[in-house]
DNA sequence: AACGGGATTGCCT
DNA sequence: GGCAATCCCGTTA
């Protein structure tokens, strides 16, 4: 499994955060970092919308916070959670249409030795991955040492499921995850296909 | 300048 | 299942 050094090209970006997110499935994330090479298959992620989803960091509009999100897609999005945790996201859409991906849970592939082995949870995959705020704006589409990327990877076999979002007070179904993926996280209810959760 | 809360996690009962 | 940890950001004054 050589690590694909063809990152997605900025394109994969360029649409609304709800298609992103479901073709990120089932790609590899990859974190050339210094401690070594991390790697793992995502096998679930959330879509933000910008003005019409309050529940979005752009929901109100240009913040210093969330600037990346009002940039070019294609680049990094991490923001500090509850003082502790960090949350990696994917900068999605032209700029000036705030659209983001936040990616939860990855299948670990390989990390570098003594890191943090989990990668199921938003807080999770930055430790593992190495990844923090000095990420944020990070651009996605470059491939080497200290890089941050996206390749494609194995197709996820067999159905792909959807429900609202974790700790989102928002019915619509944002979130796509890998039922057959013992990586995903949240509570055991979100991690079922069914019947909460929707196929497709 | 002060204040309230969060796209989470881990430890406790 | 409940709740504390912990800090920065966005809002309000």
């Amino acid at each position: 499994m050589p690590p694909a050094r063809h990152p997605l090209p900025r394109a994969f970006y360029d649409r609304p955060s709800p298609a992103v997110a479901r073709d990120l499935l089932g790609c590899r994330l990859l974190h050339a970092g210094p401690q070594g090479l991390c790697v793992g298959r995502i096998v679930e992620v959330e879509a933000y919308l910008g003005r019409d989803d309050p529940a979005s960091h752009a929901a109100r509009g240009l913040t210093a916070r969330n600037a990346p999100m009002f940039g070019p897609p294609g680049h990094a999005y991490v923001y500090r959670i509850y003082g502790l945790h960090d949350c990696f996201n994917v900068v999605t859409g032209a700029a000036g249409d705030p659209m983001a991906v936040l990616v939860r849970a990855v299948e670990v592939e390989a990390l570098p030795p003594g890191a943090y082995p989990r990668a199921d949870g938003p807080g999770r995959l930055c430790r593992a991955f190495g990844i923090s705020r000095h990420h944020d704006r990070a651009d996605l589409c470059r491939a080497g040492p200290g890089c941050l990327w996206i390749t494609t990877g194995p197709a996820v076999r067999g159905p792909v499921a959807t429900t609202p979002r974790i700790g989102v007070a928002d019915p619509r179904a944002l979130r796509w995850f890998d039922p057959a993926s013992g990586s995903v996280s949240g509570p055991r209810a979100a991690r079922a296909a069914a019947p909460a959760g929707r196929l497709g």
